[in-house]
RNA sequence: GGUCCGUUCGUCUAGGGGUUAGGACGCAUGGUUUUCAUCCAUGUAACAGGGGUUCGAUUCCCCUACGGACUACCA
C-alpha cells in the first residue's frame, strides 16, 4: 500500500515549455497515476523581471494537448491553493523570519554592487568567493553588527535580504550532507564548500528555494522529481527542510535532454538549425514577435509525441517500445530511468509518429484528412476519402503526407515526373496510349478488376508488353511512377476523368 | 576555477564477474510489389583510457580523460 503519493510540476512562467519540461510533467504524472496519487501544477512566478503574461496559458495548454492532467492547480481544486507563488507572497516572509528567528538565517544588507566588487577582487586573485562562513563575518549583515545597529537598519527600512547560514563550524553537525535519489543514488555534498544562499529577496518575494519548500511541504508533495539542472541546490533543499524541522520528500533527478548533434543540452536554436520542433505547441514571442513551431502544428499526434518522450531516457526493460498512455503508467517506475542525458532524436520521433499513424483506421485518417482536401478544395464524402486512405495509408508518416500520397485521386496531374517521362514516353508511346483510350471509351463496367481483365486481354491479343503500357498509363492518370496498384486509382477516378487524363498525357507529352 | 552528476554500436538503450554483448532508429544490400512506399530478410556498428580486486572484468573499486549541470536578490 502506497503512502499518500503527491508529486508537482513546478515551471516558470517566463515563456513556452519546451520538451524537456513536458518530459518533467509526464514523468511526474505517469508516478503519480501509477501510485494512484495526485499531480500537482504549481506556478513559480516569484521573479517578475522574467515573468511572461501567456506563459501560463501556454503551459496548460500544451499539458492537456499531451494528455497531461493535472489533479490540482490554478483554478483547479484548489484545497492546497492558491498554486500560484505570487498569490502565496506573504507566507514567505513568515517563514524567512522564523529561520532568522532561531538562528538558521540571518538578514544581509550588502548591495548587488558591493558583491559584485567582491566576486571581482576574489577573481583577480583566482580565489572563488563564496558567500558563507569563510566570509560572512566580514560582510554586511546582522551576523556582525551589534543590535543597536541592525535595529537602526531595519527601521529606517534599509534593503536586504535573508541568507540561509547553511554551515556553522562553531555547531557541532556533519560537514556532509547525503541524500538518496531515486534515480542516482546516494549522493554527498560537502557542506563547509556551499554558500548561504538567499531565501528572501529585497523585493519582498522569495527565492526558488525557500518558496519551493515552504510549498512542498505546505502541499505535502511526497515525491519531487525534477531536471537534472537541480541537482546541485539538493544540499540546500535538504538543509532547509532540516531547519524547519520538517520531514523531507524523496528526490528523483531526471537526465537532461541533449543536442541531437554536438555538444550540451537542447536548446531552441537546435530546432531552427535543423527543422523541427522543441515545443509541444507552437508560440510567437509578442516581444520580439519571433513564432517557434510545435509538435502539434507540424502535425505529430499527441499520443506519439508523448510515447517518444517517455523513451528518451526512461525504458522499460523489454523490448516493448509502442506504448499507450494506460500501458506507459502501467510500466513506468522511477528505477529505470537512465542517469545520462539523452540526445534528442528527430528521425526516431518521426518513426513514432509513423507507428501511430499506421496503427490508426482508415476512418480515422480519412476523419482527419478531410479538412486537407477542403483546404485544396477538394470537396468529397468522407466514405470516398476512406477508400483513397485505405489504399494510401501504409506510405504516410503524417496524416498531411496523405495529401501529396493521394491527390491524383481527386485532381489530374499538373505536371509529370520529367525523369519517368524521359524514360517511359516513347515514340511509338502516344500510339498505344490511343488504343487504350479506346478500349477504356468502350467498357460497360468500370471496376479495378473488369479494367484489368480488358486490359490485359488487349495487351496479350496485340502482344504489347506490360511495360510498354504499364508506365506510361500511370504516368497518365497519376503523373509519375508512383501509388497503388493503377486499376484501383483508375477504377475510382471513373472512366470520364481517366480517359480525359490520357488525353491530356498525350497532348502535353506528345 | 570550485561543487556535483555522468560515460555500452552514429543515436536511444538492454545486459551484467565467464554472453556469438541483445533490441530499436538510421544507413546499406537482397526479396516481394511489373511503379513508389510498405513489408520481410540480411548486413553495418559499441563496453572512453589506465591501474587495481579476481582464476577471469565490459560488469566491482580507484585514477585520468571526456561530457554535462550548477556556481544570481533566475527558476
Amino acid at each position: 500500500m502506497d503512502k499518500s503519493i503527491r508529486v508537482r510540476f513546478a515551471p516558470s512562467p517566463t515563456g513556452p515549455l519546451h520538451i524537456g519540461g513536458v518530459r518533467t510533467a509526464l514523468y511526474n504524472y505517469l508516478f503519480a497515476k501509477k501510485h494512484g496519487g495526485k499531480f500537482v501544477l504549481r506556478i513559480e512566478d516569484t521573479d517578475q523581471n522574467r515573468y511572461v503574461p501567456n506563459a501560463e496559458q501556454y503551459i496548460i495548454d500544451a499539458l492537456e494537448w499531451s494528455g497531461i492532467q493535472f489533479d490540482e492547480g490554478p483554478g483547479k481544486n484548489e484545497k492546497f491553493g492558491p498554486y500560484r507563488q505570487s498569490e502565496r507572497k506573504e507566507l514567505y516572509r513568515e517563514y524567512a523570519e522564523k529561520l532568522v528567528a532561531s538562528g538558521k538565517a540571518y538578514y544581509a544588507f550588502d548591495s548587488s554592487e558591493e558583491l559584485e566588487a567582491e566576486r571581482k577582487k576574489c577573481d583577480e586573485k583566482k580565489e572563488p568567493f563564496i558567500y558563507n562562513h569563510s566570509t560572512r563575518d566580514q560582510l554586511n549583515n546582522s551576523l556582525c553588527m551589534g543590535v543597536e545597529v541592525l535595529g537602526k537598519k531595519l527601521a529606517s527600512g534599509d534593503n536586504y535580504v535573508v541568507r540561509f547560514k547553511m554551515y556553522d563550524p562553531k555547531e557541532e553537525g556533519a560537514a556532509v550532507l547525503e541524500s538518496n535519489d531515486l534515480i542516482r543514488g546516494n549522493v554527498k555534498f560537502k557542506r563547509p564548500l556551499l554558500d548561504d544562499k538567499v531565501l528572501f529577496k529585497s523585493d519582498g518575494m522569495p527565492t526558488y528555494h525557500l518558496a519551493n519548500i515552504v510549498d512542498d511541504h505546505l502541499m505535502e508533495i511526497s515525491h519531487v522529481i525534477r531536471g537534472e539542472e537541480w541537482l546541485p541546490s539538493l544540499p540546500l533543499h535538504i538543509a532547509l527542510y532540516d531547519a524547519f524541522g520538517w520531514e523531507a520528500p524523496d528526490f528523483a533527478h531526471l537526465p537532461l535532454i541533449l543536442k541531437p548533434v554536438g555538444k550540451g543540452k537542447l536548446s531552441k536554436r537546435d530546432g531552427d538549425k535543423l527543422g523541427f520542433p522543441v515545443f509541444p505547441l507552437a508560440y510567437k514571442n509578442e516581444e520580439t514577435g519571433e513564432v517557434s513551431k510545435g509538435y502539434k502544428e507540424d502535425g505529430y499526434l499527441s499520443a506519439a509525441f508523448v510515447n517518444m518522450l517517455a523513451l528518451l531516457g526512461w525504458n522499460p526493460g523489454t523490448e516493448q517500445e509502442l506504448f499507450g498512455k494506460e500501458e506507459l503508467v502501467q510500466s513506468f517506475s522511477l528505477e529505470r530511468v537512465s542517469k545520462s542525458g539523452a540526445k534528442f532524436s528527430p528521425e526516431k520521433t518521426n518513426w513514432f509518429n509513423q507507428q501511430y499513424v499506421q496503427q490508426m483506421s482508415a476512418r480515422e485518417l480519412a476523419t482527419l484528412y478531410l479538412p486537407i482536401l477542403n483546404e485544396n478544395e477538394v470537396d468529397v464524402a468522407l466514405d470516398q476519402v476512406e477508400i483513397v486512405v485505405e489504399m494510401v495509408k501504409e506510405r504516410a508518416v503524417f496524416v498531411k503526407d496523405l495529401w501529396e500520397l493521394s491527390k491524383y485521386f481527386f485532381k489530374a496531374p499538373k505536371d509529370y515526373d520529367p525523369k519517368a517521362v524521359k524514360k517511359q514516353w516513347k515514340p511509338d508511346t502516344k500510339v498505344l496510349m490511343e488504343a487504350l483510350k479506346n478500349i477504356l471509351k468502350e467498357l460497360e463496367d468500370f471496376s479495378s478488376e473488369a479494367v484489368e481483365n480488358e486490359v490485359k486481354k488487349w495487351m496479350a491479343k496485340e502482344e504489347i508488353s506490360f511495360g510498354k503500357i504499364m508506365a506510361p498509363f500511370r504516368l497518365s492518370i497519376v503523373g509519375a511512377l508512383r501509388g497503388p496498384h493503377l486499376f484501383d486509382i483508375v477504377a475510382f477516378v471513373g472512366k470520364e476523368k481517366a480517359v480525359r487524363r490520357i488525353e491530356q498525357a498525350i497532348a502535353i507529352l506528345k
